[in-house]
DNA sequence: GTCTAAATTGATAGAGGTTCTCAATTATTT
DNA sequence: AAATAATTGAGAACCTCTATCAATTTAGAC
């Protein structure tokens, strides 16, 4: 639960479609795109757009309150968990579940000291097929199919 | 260099496009995306379409032979590189580079057993500002600002 | 080499997902 | 309360990527 006065940020305002669209990412567990939480948002305020929620999507996470997730092929997913963990997005459906396991921060420092780079962050992600999503023969052979995956790096 | 057996997968047939958009790749260290790799396929063979490109980067990827980066915001990135290494991506401009530092292919297996997610992999991915595009006042507090800065996690 | 079947291409339209524009509204400062 | 600047809602626009389809090319059989 983040407080106001971390929202009100320098040249920022604290609008209550901004609070809306962080508390319902606070209360859910399923990293959602930003048409899931328009159609959640409706519900408070039915007059919201589409483009508001990109725009507060934004400002939240430049904000640093919540991280933006990518799936590589589909929308991008936010997420507002404050501990730092990885995630685990599915090839063929994009959903994404939590990993509890992250690296130290101490290697942002060292990756910024040899490069030059500043501020730098890492995102950690792995990619798989989940139980939903394979077929039969897969899951028992354990493996899912080369065709029709994507090997990725991203 | 891939050799042309591995491009002759069952179902699949090497076509010169195929293997000029591969070796183009493969000459490149900096990441390019498939209107770039357009740009210098058509250098060769002016009569190649974008869609063409997209579809054997995808084909390729299928096959293992390259990897998909993702650099959250700006379009896919590609990577013939055979060596695992970890990307480094610009929050301002998109470019990409190697870090060379990767994580045991052995803990892909370890949250595979963990969540039954079939072919887990994984990507490790940094983010920052790169010196091009820091502020000279940044460069001088060792901080980018926060503001148009994005908090990433994928 | 010739023939056949299937994969691939080029061209173009189309489908998301995300950003931009701008007048009207609202949050903060004085 | 008034002034100032950020934000909103609506919609058009944008960008990346995918789908469609007739024409072409590859790979394998003969
Ligand atoms: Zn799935
Ligand atoms: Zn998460
Ligand atoms: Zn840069
Ligand atoms: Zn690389």
């Amino acid at each position: 639960m983040v407080e106001d006065s971390t929202l009100r940020s320098p040249g920022r305002r604290l609008t209550k479609q901004r609070r809306l669209i962080l508390r319902i990412l606070e209360s859910r567990r399923d990293h959602p795109g930003a048409l899931e939480i328009l159609e959640e948002a409706k519900k408070v305020q039915p007059s919201i757009s589409l483009g508001t929620v990109y725009r507060n999507l934004k400002v939240l996470a430049e904000q640093g309150v919540i991280k933006e997730i990518s799936t590589l092929g589909e929308g991008s997913r936010f997420d507002a968990q404050p501990v730092p963990h990885s995630h685990l997005v599915c090839r063929r459906c994009g959903k994404v579940i939590d990993v509890p396991f992250d690296l130290s921060e101490t290697l942002d420092a060292e990756v910024s000291k040899q490069t030059g780079y500043l501020s730098v962050s890492h995102a950690l992600t792995f990619y798989g097929v989940c139980p939903d999503c394979a077929t039969e023969a897969e899951r028992k052979r354990g493996w899912a199919t080369e065709r029709d995956e994507k090997s990725e790096e991203g």
